[in-house]
RNA sequence: GGGCCGUUAGCUCAGUUGGCAGAGCACCGGCCUUUUAAGCCGGGUGUCCAGGGUUCGAUCCCCUGACGGCCCA
């Protein structure tokens, strides 16, 4: 039947119970309980003790199913929290409540009130005594076999995807509780969950193209914020031991499988650790988060086993290039060597130094190889302007990115407080920023200098890509599938 | 931004070496009081993504575009 016929039987049917008196859309319906809390209750009651018991029940969803019997009919009921069978008897019910039923489409709200037993096949099942019409679905339910396929529909009609595969609902129910285990260890660790500006006059916290908007009142441009982390640090200053952050962030770049322009993010801050201590911590964290507190279990990620046994490898920059890269040594210590070897890949290395040259050489070539946690650490002060210089070191600072996957999924370092040195590090960034180079701050973010000045103590942060890290717990390849709604091109 | 692939019924998909468009589910009409991908009988419901071209004839071949996917930048 054509999609017009479709809706138009839908349409009719709602307008014969309107003319019939009835709601189609009623303010409450009675329930006393779900299917979950039902099953949980009686899933193991044989036959025989369900009968004795007639346990009563007052259910409300979508009916999913209709298999008509003349005289009785059988109907698959959903809530939400899961489906349970209904069995509609003529003679129980009445001719107009059994007509009724018999004319309801799948995907009708309705509520039913009724007597738990078990059908021959020992299939539970509500009796419906009584039964109300709870919501009218005006357009047809994906098909109920197959599923819903087309990636398209599954991503702009969320909802219809949830509704048809149940195995999306288990993803965004594992991403919350991942979140909620996340804020419990953090909570338990004395952090302090606080709450940045998203809208920033100034950007800043890592190297990203902004999102730019404009307050009208106080006729203002702002940016969306690519990081919480010169906020979160001004809190630092102001005593604010240990503090994290829980939201989204915006980039104005490109999207593929592991990007997405609005992602979320967990950052955190602990006054007085350095970076050694933070890894320790992530590890214990991602651990957690991943349900495997000890590190005993593996996970499988798209085909690969991943061994999350603690403590998780930490190599420098230059040792990853050489020991999980396979490049020789004297390539990866030879700027004019590794440029032309960036160069021959097509990877882009204007601008940069023999650090950035290493980090591009990570990011293009090593990082797919990058299976394990594993930290890469000691990173080059050209691309750190935030972090902490290494004692005894001019060029390296405390820094490190933990990889999984082949993902880059957090970052983090020993937080540069020296007000003096951070000041110069922007203002030389600020004066070597090229006419489109959105990705520096077009000035130096002078308040934070200040807030720096008035002491800022010893500390250590990081920023956990808490998309990636639902794609490695749900074995999801991509991070429109642990986002709800992620961002599609416009249709027409 | 570049390359490759895809877009056919409400859904999942076949198909036409260019000649009236197919299946299962859903849907519509009928039968059926323990079925559960219920079953049985009957019914195909369509802008073959859009526009242009080639052709007697295009869903199919060519071009352009839209949207999506994968890979690369």
């Amino acid at each position: 039947m054509a999609e017009d016929d479709l809706l138009k039987h839908r349409r009719d049917k709602l307008a014969a119970l309107e003319t019939a008196g009835i709601d189609a859309y009623p303010a409450r319906v009675s329930v006393d309980g779900t299917v979950q809390s039902v099953r949980a209750r009686f899933d193991e009651t044989e036959a025989d003790e369900l009968e004795e018991i007639a346990p009563g029940v007052r259910l409300a969803g979508r009916v999913t199913a209709l298999r008509e019997h003349g005289k009785s009919a059988f109907s698959d009921l959903d809530d939400g929290t899961g489906h349970i069978q209904c069995h509609l008897r003529q003679k129980l019910l009445g001719d107009d409540s059994f007509g009724a039923w018999i004319e309801l489409d799948l995907g009708d709200f309705v509520g039913v009130e009724g007597t738990l037993f078990r059908t021959r096949t020992g299939e539970l099942t509500v009796r419906v005594d009584r039964w109300e019409f709870v919501a009218k679905a005006l357009r047809p339910m994906p098909e109920k076999w197959h599923g819903l396929k087309d990636t398209e529909v599954r991503y702009r009609q969320r909802y219809l995807d949830l509704l048809a595969n149940p195995d999306v609902r288990d993803i965004f129910r594992r991403r919350a509780e991942i979140i909620r285990a996340l804020r419990a260890h953090l909570d338990a660790n004395d952090f302090l969950e606080v709450e940045t500006p998203t809208l920033q006059p100034l950007y800043g916290g890592a190297a990203a193209r902004p999102f730019r908007t404009h307050h009208n009142t106080l006729d203002m441009d702002l940016y969306l914020r690519i990081a919480p982390e010169l906020y979160l640090k001004r809190l630092l200053v102001g005593g604010l031991q240990r503090v994290y952050d829980l939201n989204r962030n915006f980039r104005n770049e490109g999207i593929s499988r592991q990007h997405n322009p609005e992602f979320t993010m967990l950052e955190f801050y602990a006054a007085y650790w350095d970076y050694g201590r933070m890894m320790d911590f992530a590890e214990e964290l991602l651990c957690l988060a991943f349900g495997h507190p000890d590190g005993s279990s593996p996970l499988t990620y798209q085909g690969e086993e991943l061994s999350l046994a603690r403590p998780w490898a930490r190599v420098t920059l230059r040792d990853a290039l050489i020991e999980r890269g396979n490049m020789d040594a004297a390539l990866v210590d030879d700027e004019n060597a590794l440029r032309a070897w960036l160069d021959e890949r097509d990877v882009a290395t204007g601008g940069l130094g023999l650090g950035g040259l290493r980090e591009a050489a990570l990011d293009k070539v090593v990082k797919p190889l990058l299976t394990s946690p594993v930290f890469v650490v000691d990173y080059p002060l050209e691309i750190s302007p935030l972090s902490k210089v290494k004692p005894g070191e001019s060029d390296v600072v405390e820094r490190f990115e933990l990889y999984m996957g082949g993902m880059e999924i957090a970052n983090g370092y020993s937080e540069l407080n020296d007000p003096r040195e951070q000041g110069r590090r922007m203002r030389e960034q600020v004066a070597n920023r090229g006419e489109h180079d959105d990705e520096v701050p077009p000035e130096v973010d002078e308040d934070y200098i200040v807030a720096l000045e008035h002491g800022m103590p010893p500390a250590a942060g990081i920023g956990i890509g808490l998309d990636r890290l639902v794609m490695l717990a749900t074995d999801s390849s991509t991070i429109r599938d642990v986002i709800l709604f992620p961002l599609l091109r416009q249709r027409d």
